[in-house]
DNA sequence: ATAATAGTGGACATCTGTGTCTTGATATCC
DNA sequence: GGATATCAAGACACAGATGTCCACTATTAT
């Protein structure tokens, strides 16, 4: 349903909400949330390309959140890796009824826009560890996160 | 997010429930769906194996719903083919914090959670061309339904 | 019985998502 | 300038989802 590339994605640009300031190194990211370096490097490579992190060359280097957690929404990141698959036409491609979609796929394509609407009303700020909630981050995020600090 | 083989099967069950009382072939219901019939028939196999439908062998034979339109739902044939992946434990795996989502797999399996939740409130009764309603079928299943009754 | 119809099961092929590796480009420090 | 650190890009590898094919079994009609 979902892919492990948003899995991905997702992690790293928390992180990167949790450390702004300082550009985080892919060995960095990779080490505190678990995602393959190698692979890792790719998904970076497709979130700078949308402007959703920038990248730091060299010594001292790093990737970090372009812009505020407030602006950046799940939708934003999900719909540069893996967009949510909408249904526009009739996947059985027939011309009558456009724009009509039968029961089947309207149901689905609701439940399509659940999600989406989901993503796109939570932001990267909803997601970091909230102070005045009770709700723990993952272990490691976490712990990792108050280690370096 | 939602697999081609789910897909298949959901269209393959709708054309089984217009269709009660007469076994369906393979190859009746691979042209009315559109669904590639060798891939099809594994599809059906996978059904049937989980009794959602019930097969009949020899000439005549065919496919034919094993329950009531109104008592199976979205999600049981979602449940058979491609499972709604719901997130019950941290993907990071580390042990504190069990049971216990951060907020990032706590929103995404509350996404999931949503897209079940209207899965399982919707049977194929629901899905079958409402004469009441204004919605049409898909033009293939409707149409080729009518030229065949 | 024989032939025709139709599901069953498994091997095989193809494509896409996931993941690795190597080489090169760019920036910093000394 | 040279050494080091780091991102950039593309080739390669692997696995699972998707799709095809074929031999086999079961049932029915004549």
């Amino acid at each position: 349903m979902l892919s492990q590339t948003t899995e991905y994605a997702l992690r790293a640009v928390i992180w990167l909400a949790q450390h702004q300031g300082s550009p985080q190194t892919t060995a960095q990211i990779s080490e505190a949330t678990k995602v393959p370096i190698s692979y890792l490097a790719k998904v970076l490579q497709s979130l700078r390309r949308a402007s959703i992190v920038g990248a730091v060359r060299g010594l001292h280097g790093g990737f970090e959140l372009a812009g505020s957690p407030e602006t950046i929404s799940i939708l934003d990141i999900v719909n540069i890796v893996d967009p949510v698959p909408r249904i526009r036409h009739c996947p059985l491609g027939l011309q009558s009824h456009q724009g009509q979609l039968c029961p089947l796929h309207r149901k689905l394509d609701l439940a399509m826009e659940m999600v989406e609407n989901s993503f796109r009303s939570t932001c990267l700020a909803d997601l970091l560890n909230p102070e005045e909630g009770s709700k723990p981050l993952c272990e490691t995020l976490h712990s990792i996160a108050g280690a370096r600090a």
